[in-house]
DNA sequence: TCCTACTGTGACCATTTGTTACATTTTGCT
DNA sequence: AGCAAAATGTAACAAATGGTCACAGTAGGA
């Protein structure tokens, strides 16, 4: 069940919507105040925001801006009888689309269809890029690294070396494995750089004093990332 | 090359506006009377309509009206007095978009580019087509970036730099690409200008203290949009 | 025409990465 | 155990890569 919050002063129209949307699937919350709508839009997570530009208690294209300021959350403008200035300026500031009053219902549920569609599409590409392991986390689509909550810097290989090692916590992945996904290409014996790459990031993960180092050498072999907790990512 | 019909009964406009979209592409037939104009625009299949409000001959909106009573061509409303009542008027008769005079040519050249695109592919509405992550908003339509609600001003490097990033957040976008889609040639191993456009992105967009800068640099590869609060992602 | 904004280029600098050399550890052998 | 060879750790330096400043060229607008 999709959760809509409908914001507008309108009860009527609420309840009627409400009523309405309900028997195609979508839950609706209605607030009828500007700032009360805008308090409810950050603090819950909505599929879908239906906003009034006509407002009590704060403008609707204010709480558009402010919403906009803390969410991407999908929009769509209602504007009062026929000023289409209101659309364009609505438009300008960041709706989703808009649609004028009075306007039919059918037409509302097409129009909330067609973003909820778009938004769906997109949000494919925001999977939730998160590998973690003993306290450690890396987001790929942040290209972040913290230990501990605590925030870590490395450079480029190093997060891709620790990308590899941290996409099967407590595997050991062998050199030839190693080269050619961090530094891509192939792996030669007399090549240090990652031996040296090893170290370097071994240097910026606390818990480096030999023993419960996260980064264990697997003499003759590769590398492997130690796992004391049990919590871990079961990616294969 | 695409056939533009320029209604404006100002002479020298219509000479100098002949001029630059010829140089983009475009071949514009200018007419300077409402009547005329009108039996021009149905006579031949344009693939776009400049029309101008303030005609003799025939008002600019009776044109328009009457136009589209025949054909479903694409319009282009230019106001002459920035008087919002034109605009309302204009869009409700059936304009596909307007813009009020005086105008900056290449806005002119971006929305013709944008209502012809959008007339080709499949919508044919008035819908913004919007890209968003992590408090960025770009809007094609409109041609407008915004960063936590905030307007931003790019050139027009920027602004396809940042869609080009824009259009998969999280992901890596090589610099070949960039090169190719930003700035339409090759990527070539010396060139440095594509450094100097992230450069001056970076400068404009808010964050831009090394940490948590919203572009990000994979050496050796390209770049990418850090996405941090994924609206898939929730905390608890 | 001048003025302004945008884009591209060369130069210079900081950071990252690779290499060499040497220290240290481990392993195998006697 | 003692020793040598092999593997790994790391410091120091060199090379590559990218960031940005400053300037030049260009195009558009006044």
């Amino acid at each position: 069940m999709e959760e809509i919050l409908l914001i507008d002063d309108d009860v009527e129209l609420c309840s009627m919507l409400a009523d309405y949307l309900g028997r195609y699937g979508f839950h609706v919350s209605a607030v009828h105040r500007g700032d009360t709508g805008l308090k409810e839009a950050v603090k819950k997570q909505y599929a879908l925001i239906l906003l009034d530009v006509m407002l009590p208690g704060l403008d609707g294209f204010e709480v558009l801006k402010r919403i906009r300021g803390a969410s991407s959350v999908n929009i769509l403008l209602l504007t009062a009888r026929g000023e289409d200035v209101d659309r364009i300026v609505g438009l300008e500031i960041g709706a989703d689309d808009y649609l004028p009053k009075p306007f039919n219902p059918r037409e509302l549920l097409a129009r909330m269809r067609a973003i909820l569609r778009r938004s769906s599409g997109a949000e494919a590409t925001l999977e939730p890029t998160l590998l973690r392991a003993d306290g450690l986390e890396l987001n790929t689509a942040a290209r972040t690294v913290s230990q501990n909550g605590k925030r870590i810097e490395l450079t480029d290989v190093e997060f891709a070396l620790l990308e590899s090692l941290l996409h099967s916590p407590g595997k050991v992945v062998t050199r030839e494995e190693l080269a050619e996904k961090v530094l891509g290409r192939e792996f030669h014996p007399f090549d240090r750089s990652l031996d040296m790459h090893i170290s370097r990031l071994r240097r910026k993960l606390s818990g480096s004093g030999t023993e419960d180092d996260l980064v264990k050498t697997v003499r003759g072999t590769g590398y492997q990332l130690a796992v004391h907790s049990g919590a871990s990512t079961p990616k294969d």
